[in-house]
DNA sequence: CTGAAAGCGCTAACAC
DNA sequence: GTGTTAGCGCTTTCAG
């Protein structure tokens, strides 16, 4: 692969001058600009970044840790991430932690040692501590890591509400809620407090079981959903925590032969593209995926240029009404 | 952040012996191992892999592009892609072309210049010409550039034949199937070919029309569909060749009064695990998504490591029958 | 066995 | 205006 000095030689001038051009660096001249260009062209030039950024101490890449990018909700949000990334000039480098500890720790190192820009986190098993330590731009998705990590999220608490409510207005007496882990101190857990204040206010019969949101669980969430209505035989509302344990909801409710919305009513968590897709009738809260991606990228981007960001960002969520409620 | 010059001064020996303990070169004392590990380990060391890969030229990072990480197909391919990837000690570089011509070739410059070991390639929209200019490690996913381009892909010729001759077994007499675009030379065109040769042999019926199968298109695929049985409605079976687009068949289904299986039957294509969660009982045809994704991180890196590849790579799918049909 | 020195490709002081 | 030189952090010849 040529080089800046190969540009140089074919131009005859010194790699300085080059480098001048190629940074737009002080006065060049229209001609001499030409033949460089020129010259790059015809040896199919391209800067090593790997140099540039050794130099620069920046490498405009950012690390992105999720559990697990086939999870519909983190495509999603990855997508949008890397557009506005790749709009201010920054690639990704993509790390599915997958839950396990290990791999997550050595993720953290790999994009230290990488020398990225920042991270943005959405994924979180190792203490708080590793995270401080880190000592380099980093913003959380939906967790509270400490008082000086910035974090995006949506308004759950909201979600839970507005989930619960259209359950009780349409006339739910018992509704069960199919929680995320609430030990796990995500900002996910404000889903269940909605819903918690909500049933209670209102004096509803309810019921709470806890499951992994992150994964693709299946026969967790099948084992879950079964029992949950062999208990609750009477259960007429379900407030699930994402679209995919929904979709569990609605497929034990056809095998127990009840119906949907008669007998039991269903609204799910999220507002996935492809749930949209494959269960076009499902209600749903939608998260504000596209906008909490863009506030992480450019929460992460001013504070890699040294600009004060806010701690706390909390977007708005929409009820989606449709035909299981 | 501390560097390799910290480390040395700290123990008290030269930036050549921390150098060789950390590549374990030559040999090395007990104590003096242990002394450099435990400078590295107060001072938080990170060896600078921008400065190591320029030296070494070898980044280990492999270039993933791919046309949008959200759609569950490649959100699929990208987990296992980026597993088998880390097991060998490479990063994934995310890049989404989003079918866009601009966004795709600023990508390739961009990994050139990044100075990636290999390229994965799910998405092109440019001309042979371009690919084969890369001049580096290159791995297609579905697409035959060039006779110097090694690809994995499915045997969507089978798959288009198992689609239809299950159709056709369940006594279809009139069979749609909504293809991908047949003018780009994606190997998936190989599912239409499976389809006539299937249909022309059995002397039944058909009808072919073309989508966008990358993209989340619903308009585009709501029309299609729309369309399709407003000008054939006495079609009674659709291989559809996504199970995104299947998703429309069967909501057109439902909204016209047909009954799935009864009227119409359906099979889609992908056998995506989110489509067995939102839509369990579709019918697909399986590709081997784990194999593909493997298969090609193994050629890249063979390549990389100067290994000869062979050229074509096609893997078997698997009939996945359910209620649908 | 250990260290001084050169160099990976690039940029920026500092001279001329 | 342009070139010489040093240096980003690391690895590796090559002497000693």
């Amino acid at each position: 692969m040529a080089t800046i000095k190969d540009v140089a030689e074919r131009v005859g001038v010194s790699v300085t001058t080059v480098s001048r051009v190629l940074n737009n660096r002080g006065y060049l001249s229209e001609d001499l600009k030409r033949r460089v260009y020129q010259a790059m062209e015809e040896l199919n030039y391209q800067p090593n970044e790997l140099a540039r950024s050794l130099f620069r101490k920046k490498s405009n890449i950012i690390g992105l840790i999720i559990p697990d990018i086939s999870h519909p909700f983190f495509s999603e949000i990855a997508i949008h991430i890397e557009t506005f990334a790749y709009k201010s000039g920054y690639k990704i480098l993509l790390c599915n932690s997958q839950l396990d500890k290990k791999k997550e720790k050595d993720y953290l190192n790999m994009l230290k040692a990488s020398q990225v820009d920042g991270i943005i986190m959405g994924s979180h098993t190792l203490d708080t501590e590793e995270y401080k330590s880190i000592n380099m731009p980093l913003v959380t998705l939906d967790r509270q890591l400490s008082e000086s990590i910035p974090y995006v999220s949506s308004d759950h608490y909201k979600g839970g509400q507005l989930a619960t409510k259209l359950l009780i207005r349409k006339g739910c007496k018992k509704i069960a809620h199919i929680s995320g882990n609430l030990k796990l101190h995500l900002l996910a857990k404000a889903r269940y407090d909605g819903f918690i204040d909500t049933v209670k206010k209102h004096s509803i019969n309810h019921v709470v079981v806890q499951t992994d949101l992150n994964g693709f669980k299946y026969d967790e969430y099948k084992k879950i959903v079964t029992e949950l209505f062999l208990k609750h035989p009477d259960l007429d509302g379900v407030f699930a925590s994402s679209d995919l344990i929904a979709a569990q909801v609605l497929k034990e409710c056809k095998r127990l032969g009840k119906r949907v919305p008669e007998d039991v009513k269903v609204v799910g968590f999220d507002g996935i593209r492809v749930g949209e897709f494959m269960m076009p009738g499902l209600s749903t809260i939608q998260q504000p995926i596209k906008d909490i991606a863009k506030t992480a990228v450019k929460l992460l981007i001013d504070w890699i240029n040294g600009t004060e960001v806010p701690r706390e960002n909390i977007l708005p969520v929409k009820l989606i009404e449709k035909e299981t409620t």
